[in-house]
DNA sequence: TAGAGAGTTCGAGCGCACTCCAAGCAAGCG
DNA sequence: CGCTTGCTTGGAGTGCGCTCGAACTCTCTA
């Protein structure tokens, strides 16, 4: 199955300290920016390309607050950098998991306004990953539903496949 | 079409004379139906309230068809039936796991066409299967990560509590 | 120096899935 | 009889998450 586009998420906090190392689970896996640490660079249309996200969308997200300042060249053009490229790996997997954007805005203004808002950044992510767990039940019990309509269809199919 | 709705019933154990029997699965746990068949005849506002959709939602699933026709009193009002409870509450399962309405109506339209639509509907609901299994595994790659991300607030916040 | 191409802003528009409204009809009750 | 409650319709409105267009600037190559 889609293992989605790997991507290294550590932005809301500090990619700069070393990663935890943990046991339970060894994190999202580090896949390498195009561009290395220094170099990093990107137009907003290599963002899209990296991305997937159109640069209208960039643009908006940035806009609404969902982009935590993106750096301009001296005539204002942006240039993103691996951090937010990081940001924006984990903003698209909060939105394939159907976070609401207005929550994810919140989000960012919780990392803008620095460590005092760890506590409630916690609560916010632990209430969508019980949103994310009841929908894979959910998801799970139509699948059920499913297998068992396809079956019967099947079944049909085979039976009139032998006359 | 006044073509009975060839539809695999999956719920109301009262409802039919009998059910495949299938070994690998039971089929979709039978939500009962409120009313015994022969006295199924529930008010718009009695469906709304069963199935949680609003009696607005009911009247517009009928207009767009997806429904597949609810009798009327004599008056006109709806009076809808176990086989409709059904329906809705595939439609429901099928809703929450993002088809599009589009597609549910395509459905709809190849069970009223009657069983030599067996084949489509089988392959548009083993097309859908396939996408829930793809954002089932969506949803747990973001389950990582947002456990890794909640693993380190949750330890800032234990480090900050100690002292 | 001209022209292509990629970037900028602001605001309007779109598609989906509802959601609501206004106006009207029918049944039951005091 | 009037009142309330619940239903009917067609059509307009809403909220979300983009998506697009117009008009303009900047950069690069020939």
């Amino acid at each position: 199955m889609t293992v989605t586009q790997s991507e290294p998420v550590t932005s809301g906090l500090a990619a700069t300290a070393e990663r935890p190392v943990k046991v339970r689970n060894c994190g999202p896996p580090p896949l390498p920016h195009p561009k290395p640490t220094g170099q990093d660079r990107y137009t907003i249309s290599e963002v899209s390309e990296h991305t997937g996200l159109s640069a209208h969308t960039l643009r908006w997200y940035e806009r609404i607050g969902l982009m935590p300042h993106v750096n301009r060249t001296h005539t204002g053009q942006r240039r993103f950098s691996n951090r937010d490229l990081d940001w924006l790996s984990l903003v698209t997997k909060l939105r394939l998991t159907g976070m609401p954007v207005a929550d994810m805005v919140r989000y960012a203004e919780l990392v803008r306004q620095g460590e005092s808002t760890f506590a409630e950044r916690e609560q916010l992510l632990t209430a969508h990953r019980e949103d994310v767990r009841q929908r894979i039940t959910e998801l799970q019990s139509t699948l059920d539903v499913l297998d068992y309509k396809i079956d019967i269809y099947a079944d049909a199919r085979r039976a009139s496949e032998r006359f």
